[in-house]
DNA sequence: TCAAGGAATTGATTTGAATCACTTCAAGGA
DNA sequence: TCCTTGAAGTGATTCAAATCAATTCCTTGA
């Protein structure tokens, strides 16, 4: 059943991409089978090698999918954010999961029981379809991030960030704050906090940005930028 | 039309696993809008930037696909062997490859045009979900990469290589011939010749492999290749 | 309000791997 | 068959970035 978080007009399914387009009377049953739940910073949804069958999808927040190492080093693989779907290959496969998913501020989760998920699918012969598309394009930026990682420097790869985030959360001003820590910018872009630190610093000084805080980020010379970090 | 290459018993879409399942008739259908097409060493089936509607199935052979950066180095971001399909992220977004296809031996692909393609997908309802399936996996392998990219040293990364190889395309003697060169296999887990040329002679003294010629592997302690490569 | 623990910054140092330079080897084309 | 060209191997050197070491700065929770 669905909980007080999950009220009619703010429905999961009703923001994610994913499932518009669906029959009126299949978004109302699968809305019946979906919980939501809430979870708070660092409160692990699942980690490597848990099990679950279960789509999740964010509804509010920021979730970070990771991977780690032996020595405990943390890569982060991809963010989430309200809208996206996950879990998808534990589900599908009947595996344990290649990654832990983390929420880095507080966060809504909806859950879809494998079961009620597949049923979906079946009424829906275009939902297969969606997913596919949406897989596509997840596939894309996973394929982007292998090619950065290992023909970008720290430099681009930290200047291509600063750009996408600009792109994806700029308010009116131009500005954005970052949504994740710098500790967390640097294991997403494959590198150390300190080097993201002097790397922004040195931005700063060539005047490309201006950061208020430790969070505000004003891009001053975005085609620069762009330039450094080898987007077209 | 269906040209020599793509005789009755050696249809592409008889031997490819995504059109596993389907319906005779629509096979049958299928195979008549499918050409088929040789390409030598080199030649690229498409480059990044390239369009194209086409969705291509590697029939014999092995493909690279390829990340360029503006310095001219290159980036092999996932073989392809036979049975794999790709060109999904051109024909689906209608838009440009992001990556390079280019053969690293003689191979042959079978082409599938757009509207065919997604007439096929109407007329099997689950030929996209398989198509899912497929994504799913890819995207696991995607992910993969970018985690071991920037967690794992360079001895580790080959050490992985070897032993996916190894498992790929071992013979019953438990040796396997790479199936690409060593600049490739560098380009392949992020580093350069140079580099795999010193960790190779560094796991021959450490008697963990033997080579034959250039191209013939035998690994004499899968085990220990596994703990160095943090497979588990 | 204060204390505690993580985040961030900054400087000094180390290091893994890239680069450079050259030689040798091997395969494919004329 | 030879010859050309790229692949491969090896040593010397450089370099980008990680690591190590201290502070300082914030948050957050008691």
């Amino acid at each position: 059943m669905c909980c007080e978080l999950c009220s009619h007009e703010s429905s999961c399914l009703m923001t994610v991409p994913v499932f518009k387009g669906m029959k009126d009377q299949d978004i109302q049953a699968l809305r019946k089978v979906t919980k939501s739940r809430k979870f708070k910073k660092g409160e692990y949804i699942f980690r490597e090698g848990d099990r679950s069958e279960t789509l999740f999808v964010v509804k509010e927040g920021l979730i970070k999918l990771t991977k780690t190492s032996l020595e405990g080093k943390e890569q982060i693989v991809r963010l989430l954010f309200p809208g996206d779907f996950f879990g998808l290959y534990s589900l599908l496969r009947d595996e344990k999961h290649y990654m832990n998913a983390e929420p880095v501020q507080e966060t809504v989760i909806c859950l879809i029981e494998k079961r009620d998920f597949l049923n979906t699918m079946e009424k829906n012969s275009d939902l297969s379809f969606r997913f596919l598309l949406a897989m596509n394009d997840r596939l894309y930026e996973a394929d982007e991030s292998v090619g950065n990682m290992s023909l970008l420097e720290v430099e681009q790869r930290l200047a291509r960030a600063l750009v996408l985030f600009h792109d994806k959360m700029k308010t009116k001003t131009g500005a954005f704050t970052l949504p994740i820590t710098k500790k967390d910018l640097a294991s997403l872009i494959g590198t150390t906090p300190e080097s993201v630190s002097r790397k922004l610093l040195a931005f700063m000084s060539q005047k490309l940005i201006h950061m208020e805080g430790q969070r505000q980020i004003q891009i001053l010379e975005l085609d620069q930028l762009k330039e450094i970090s080898e987007l077209h």
